[in-house]
DNA sequence: TAGATTGTTAATCGATTAACAATC
DNA sequence: TAGATTGTTAATCGATTAACAATC
């Protein structure tokens, strides 16, 4: 069944879903229980079947998923059917890596416009891609119909950079800038802070150093 | 009040409100109230107030918060009021990256181990770091006493190097390859993988790219 | 058929928040 | 004092899970 509103915790958890069947898949597995991708993730199998209930009936009683099928719903679902082109903003270290990363290919993003305000890089190619100048943010990206962008700038920069993309139409932006974002209701931001992911554990070590 | 078991949630908000605080502070402000900081998060200043109570009572009625105490408060609670070593496992793009990252200083991390299985790159330096032999992970990582490590290495390593670093007295990994790891119930491990951050948000974007 | 697993319900569990007495 | 904000309670809200009829 759809049509209900989806809580955001459970389209949080699909990514994960079809990060490990894409995983199975490559296995060569064809079918999956419920129970075994549960194991795999450790979240429990009631929790898998209700998420995908969300969205239709795809198992089948007494065997399971296939797991071709289900990576194509679990696509459809979260729109990585096709490929989203994506700005990148700073392009220092990380920018460079994240550039140079493989892992997009085939999970539906692509960096297609670089950023950066230092005139030493602008007019550079990475990868065959020109160092834009940060100031034509505002020309390009709706030029290129862009809606997907990634903040790598340092903190004192990343909510002007956050501010220029929204007014360029950008819809969701992954910060890896350490600061919280202020943008639209309408924007959805994803954050990526080392420290901060760190800093969730450290509490648990019991020890001193 | 502490004493009471602290829900999982509650400590992983607390980072947010670290760095929010330390940013206030860099701005001179000394006192904040919670309404102000939940604010600044997008948070409700309910759930600031409740979270702290948990560890104790740190405000004051009418004016709020002492930005420098409660900084300190935070940084002990989180035991990052101490700086942690850290061995880093795979200099590729990402791990070089990491290691030229200022963002772990005065936050209480600092990488001081590298491990790569590439024989062209063991022995090599970065920032005065020589890349060690994976193989050396049972050995300098106990020696040192490292209790953090992250992992910076190709998918299929991953679970290979992951179990090595428990072995090895682990416990806490900060997992950058695009995999769910099977470790022990006493190992924390926090995930960041941008195509899984990336496709949280493709769900929300109304149009066809 | 016999065995297995789904999709879904209802109960449980846990987190959030509105509200306010306490008090600075 | 008057105004403001904390810490905490109780109510609300939302998420998880155990259990099982349906069915492959």
């Amino acid at each position: 069944m759809a049509a209900r509103e989806v809580p955001n915790i459970v389209i949080s958890r699909l990514p994960l879903y079809l990060r490990a069947l894409e995983f199975m898949q490559r296995e060569g597995k064809q079918v999956v229980a419920s129970r075994e991708l549960a194991e795999r993730l450790g979240v429990s199998s009631a929790q898998i079947r209700k998420d995908l209930s969300y969205f239709g009936e795809f198992g089948k009683q007494g065997s399971g998923y296939q797991v071709d099928h289900l990576i194509l719903e679990l696509k459809r679902i979260l729109k990585v059917d096709r490929e989203w082109d994506m700005a990148l903003v700073g392009v220092g270290d990380l920018g460079r890596a994240l550039v140079h990363y493989e892992g997009f290919k085939g999970k539906g993003f692509c960096i297609s416009l670089l950023f950066d305000n230092n005139p030493e890089k602008i007019g550079a190619k990475i990868n065959d891609l020109e160092i834009m100048d940060s100031r034509l943010i505002s020309e390009l990206i709706p030029k290129w119909g862009i809606k997907i962008a990634i903040i790598a700038v340092p903190p004192q920069e990343a909510q002007g950079v956050a501010d220029e993309l929204v007014k360029a139409g950008v819809l969701a932006i992954l910060n890896y800038a350490p600061i919280t974002l202020k943008v639209p209701k309408h924007v959805k931001v994803q954050y990526i802070d080392p420290v901060v992911h760190l800093q969730r554990m450290t509490y648990y070590i019991g020890g001193n150093n």
